[in-house]
DNA sequence: TTGAAAGCGCTAACAA
DNA sequence: TTGTTAGCGCTTTCAA
């Protein structure tokens, strides 16, 4: 700084002024000093900047699990979005180790983080960060804080449900089953009840015969279709699975036994994951959380937080139902 | 650290030397000091730290595509080395984009990180990232700058390969093929010449009939599968896949020609990646590249070299094989 | 063993 | 319209 306002012999404090656009002065003052800073490539250093302004234009994001499948998509967005306004995100990842959470608390908080943003799938509501003073923006991205006063993003997983089972309900089927995960899942829970609001509301039966909890896995998805079918009085023309692995085992064993996808039976999954999704013979129907919709919106709300403003509460983001042939018997 | 100073009642030069632990003071002061520190709950601002001290205590990193797959494990173990060390990383996504990528170089100098981790699958060398000074340190990793200077970590692809195809071997299979990727990834031609100097050594020929190339898909794995084995005059007794999506691909067609694996033909896989690799029937055998491993020695390599040490070149970290039923005789 | 003071690189209020 | 100056919060000589 001190370099630039030489070679543009004007005073120190007059450089900071044309560099960044504030107080008055003459339009060749500010070209020659801007000119003066670009010749000597000058880089302002946000550091000594943060130290006077209120703002490090730095925000923490703190996974509780490790960085998983599904927090890639939020975190990229968000980044995305807070990378408009030239803020940085500092990625710390603590594996639900409270330790380690609190190690990386202090880093952040001694490096003036403007806001934070928790994230990490869990299973229940995690107790809420101790940040001292109360005066820190913090948001929870799928993953919700045991304190009624945090903002909690989320997916409307009871929506995506319904939006599945209403689909299968509209091409006709009657026997709908839902396989999902193990029920310690709140998304779980989530998902079921949407399932069964579908279909009381269409006035169909709702009952636990064609329900079954397991694993997330492609196993547990072919063993549930083994249980649902084999030697069954009645079996299913529709199956909603808890998630694309799960639909990915259930198809691969319908076929397998010569029931035709999505003749007989029409499958639905959850997440939308391509590398399921789209292996799948046929390609599997499933809904899509909007995870990317979710990290932007977490932007969204952190730069209006850090600007002042209070949101509270959980906040639920409408999920996508993508139909493929596993549940579109026009193409099929 | 005024308050602190005021409450020990000392001045404030010796506060910072207490909290710092350097200079010579009476234990007694430095406890002083200490407490007083704990009870006001004082933290120091690293921001005005870094502004004296050399070093800002962060790194970037720089995800060329977006934060794909294979960038998450080798993310996480560098951010854990580096956590050791008080170390924060500045996350980054250019998404191949140029323009967004000197945006954020741009954003990072100024926050005058002390290193910079680039990554991000390509198939081509990149342009070395330009950074003014050259003397800020650089590593790439998973991705290779087209800069002799440069220091570049990335996963033994020959190595691997050969491990596979060795493995292979050592069961008696004398008929192996090569199902792989697009050519135009680097990857592809190294696994490809060490699938031919494995067999070569072994003295089995490596001609180019049991080799083909397309696409990193389950649906081209099945496709592979029904040109090498469907009306040949030789079918193979293995198969050492390109990846995982492949060997399954295959693997499912194999068993849909009621082809038993491993008895008749055994499959390798390479990526190990587990939701491909547990899914599949049976279990697949696969070349693990060790990415944790990549990860924490790009961190350690970081650290050196913000040290002073200097590196530059190719290093290839050796990948493992993990055998499971796919390939394994004994336990099928 | 401690305190005083200069300064890291920058901004903003006030004077000129 | 520009220059001067007092800090932001901390570290580190140098004196005391």
């Amino acid at each position: 700084m001190r370099d630039v306002a030489q070679r543009a012999g004007v005073s120190i404090g007059t450089a900071s002024k044309a560099l960044n656009d504030n107080g008055r002065l003459k339009a060749d003052t500010r070209t020659r000093v801007i000119a003066a800073a670009q010749e000597l490539g000058f880089r302002p250093n946000s550091l000594a900047q943060s130290l006077h302004r209120t703002r490090s234009m730095t925000v923490g994001v703190l996974s509780t699990d490790s960085f998983g499948r599904f927090a890639f998509p939020i975190i990229e967005a968000l980044e995305e979005r807070l990378a408009e306004q030239g803020i940085a995100i500092f990625m710390c990842n603590a594996t639900d180790d409270p330790e380690r959470e609190k190690r990386h608390l202090d880093q952040l908080l001694g490096k003036r983080i403007d806001g934070l943003l928790v994230t990490g799938r869990r299973m229940d509501k995690r107790p809420p960060v101790a940040v001292p003073g109360q005066t820190m923006p913090v948001i929870y991205v799928f993953s919700q804080a045991d304190d009624p006063e945090a903002l909690c993003l989320l997916p409307d997983d009871y929506g995506g449900a319904r939006l599945a089972v209403e689909h299968l309900i509209g091409l006709g089927r009657r026997r709908i089953a839902h396989i999902t995960g193990p029920e310690s899942f709140e998304a779980v829970t989530l998902r079921h009840r949407g399932y069964r609001d579908a279909l009381t509301t269409a006035g169909l039966s709702a009952s636990d015969t064609f329900f079954r909890k397991g694993k997330w896995s492609e196993a547990w998805g072919r063993e549930a279709v083994a249980d649902l079918f084999d030697d069954a009085a009645e079996m299913p023309d529709a199956l909603f699975c808890g998630n694309d692995q799960i639909a990915r085992g259930a198809s691969d064993a319908l076929r397998e036994r010569g029931i035709d996808v999505p003749g007989q039976v029409a499958v639905v999954g959850f997440d939308n994951w391509d590398v399921m999704t789209l292996a799948a013979r046929p390609p599997l129907s499933s809904v899509d959380m909007n995870l990317r919709e979710l990290g932007r919106l977490a932007g969204e709300r952190l730069i209006s937080m850090i600007a002042g403003e209070r949101f509270k509460g959980v906040e639920r983001l409408p999920c996508s139902l993508f139909v493929r042939q596993s549940s579109d018997t026009n193409q099929s």
